[in-house]
DNA sequence: CGAACGATGTTCT
DNA sequence: GAACATCGTTCGG
């Protein structure tokens, strides 16, 4: 079966990005070596004064950059001193925004996930979003890379009906947080998750 | 169980 | 100088 082609809508507003971002499988391949897991749980972040929560609130700055350019790319950062953190930029032609990959259930490459997150619990290999970066090897080098159909790509492998999705508040804001609910949740794949919804 | 907290460095005010 | 889209450990009930 060959990968799905992105933009797998990307291009739309980060919230309906965020909901077709579940059930498709992250994968990635580096020094030869491919890990992969299905995203069950994503965030949707806003736009230039759209969104209080989102890094791209305010304006465009260097680490925010990747979330005013070309949908479709990988935005990492760096948080808390020790942790990274995945998107996918998603937006409208001329927005900025982007879905925060917080949760995915591991398909592939799960001797590497646990070696490079030094656990054989497979449930705390990317059931959270610095976990996750960490069970693929993402860090800023990563930031801008494009997805497309190579070592980095996104495949849906799942259709998640509405039925089984979940929205509800977005996780560790704190002063920015207006209640909007952009957690996108596959509950179907409830033990994966990085906290109920 | 759940709550509290320390780690640790970049970004923004 | 404060905040931070977090995690793992420790402590209390």
């Amino acid at each position: 079966m060959t990968p799905v082609p992105l933009p797998l809508r990307c291009d739309v507003h980060p919230l309906e990005a965020a909901r077709h971002l579940l059930g498709c499988d992250l994968v990635h391949v580096r020094d030869g070596r491919r890990v992969a897991a299905v995203i069950v749980e994503v965030e949707a972040y806003g736009g230039e004064g759209e969104d209080p929560a989102s890094h791209a609130y305010r304006r465009r700055t260097a680490r925010n950059a990747v979330m005013f350019g070309a949908p479709g790319r990988l935005y990492v950062y760096f948080t808390y001193g020790m942790h990274h953190c995945v998107n996918v930029t998603a937006h409208r032609t001329g927005e900025a925004g982007a879905v925060l990959v917080r949760a995915a259930v591991p398909t592939d490459g799960l001797a590497l996930m646990r070696r490079r997150r030094r656990t054989a619990d497979d449930r705390l290999l990317c059931s959270g979003p610095a976990r996750l970066a960490e069970a693929f090897g993402f860090t800023v080098r990563d930031d801008g890379r494009r997805l497309d159909a190579g070592r980095l790509h996104l495949q849906r492998v799942r259709h998640v009906p509405d039925a089984e999705i979940t929205w509800s508040g977005r996780v560790g804001l704190s002063g920015a947080d207006d209640g909007r609910r952009w957690r996108c949740c596959d509950v179907t794949a409830a033990r994966w998750l990085s906290r109920p919804p």
